[in-house]
DNA sequence: GTAGTTGCAAACGATTTGCATTTAT
DNA sequence: ATAAATGCAAATCGTTTGCAACTAC
């Protein structure tokens, strides 16, 4: 399965006539294989050991050109980061405003509302769609548990940093 | 209508304990007047003749504290950068992958999406959902044409970085 | 063989931060 | 009165770039 996956988008980027080189196939390999919607430097500490050669500047060479293939998405990480996952299935994702942990959701109708504001899109813009993005922000099941620990009362007052 | 949204976002950050400082001020009212999804830099050359003392940190401190407070939001700008839009009525964006331009689409089946998507991202993640995003992305009129006159055949091939 | 890719280090640029001063409440 | 916000300049850090060496096709 993930064999299955690693070959259609090796030949995606046949297709396109970019070349396929050791580099490139690691960190596609590894986006396959790891959905924990890595940032660039974890990206890097994880293939490090593996390809001692491998540079940071490869990796982002390498997302923005998958990204441009259409193979991965970015996800934007509140910390002005951006962070990066293989678009196997069509999903989209749960953000943690506190911790910033993605949560991928496989929704059965997310084809159906991908057309719905794709179609509408166009015609209220007249832009050509190509793709479309959707994040839903809130608080996952720890940071709500850790925040609820910290101020057991309703207080409202809030850090604005 | 544009006085009726600014005294509703004052009483918002009022009611949070937020101080309303005249920079706060005239950058909320720029983002209400103006929807052209500004980045940082713009909204700094924009505000600058009008308060000459008004600093780059202060605009950024501010609208980070806006998106916080829920009446500003943040679109991605695939350069990496943010732009910002005050979040009058619900919609989403139509942004061209070219130029970068941003569209506001106003869908009449948006609140019925967004319930769908949050619902069902709760359920699958356990998050507690406070919002969420929606991004189309294409081409816009402007650069389908500009493209269409560069290579008036069916080229494939695409420079890629 | 050759255009495309890599890896390094340097350059870049957007955003954040520390701190003294000013200000909203 | 005082806790918070501003503005400046410096620091930070993620990302890009120029270029010589290398390699996939």
């Amino acid at each position: 399965m993930a064999d299955e996956a690693l070959d259609k988008a090796l030949n995606t980027l046949r297709d396109k006539h970019v070349r396929i080189t050791p580099q490139r196939k690691l960190i596609l390999n590894y986006l396959i294989t790891h959905h924990n919607h890595p940032a660039v430097e974890v990206i890097y500490q994880e293939l490090a050991p593996q390809m001692s050669s491998l540079s940071l500047a490869t990796i982002y060479n390498t997302l923005n050109l998958f990204v441009e293939m259409g193979i991965v998405i970015e996800i934007p990480n509140e910390n002005g980061g951006i962070r990066y996952d293989f678009f196997g299935s069509p999903h989209y994702h749960a953000i943690c405003e506190n911790c910033g942990k993605v949560t991928d959701i496989f929704d059965p109708n997310f084809p159906k509302i991908e057309e719905m504001i794709q179609t509408e899109a166009a015609r209220q813009s007249g832009y050509k769609i190509t793709s479309s993005h959707i994040e839903v922000y809130g608080l996952c099941d720890e940071c709500q548990a850790k925040l609820a620990a910290q101020k057991p009362d309703g207080a409202a007052a809030e850090a604005h940093v």
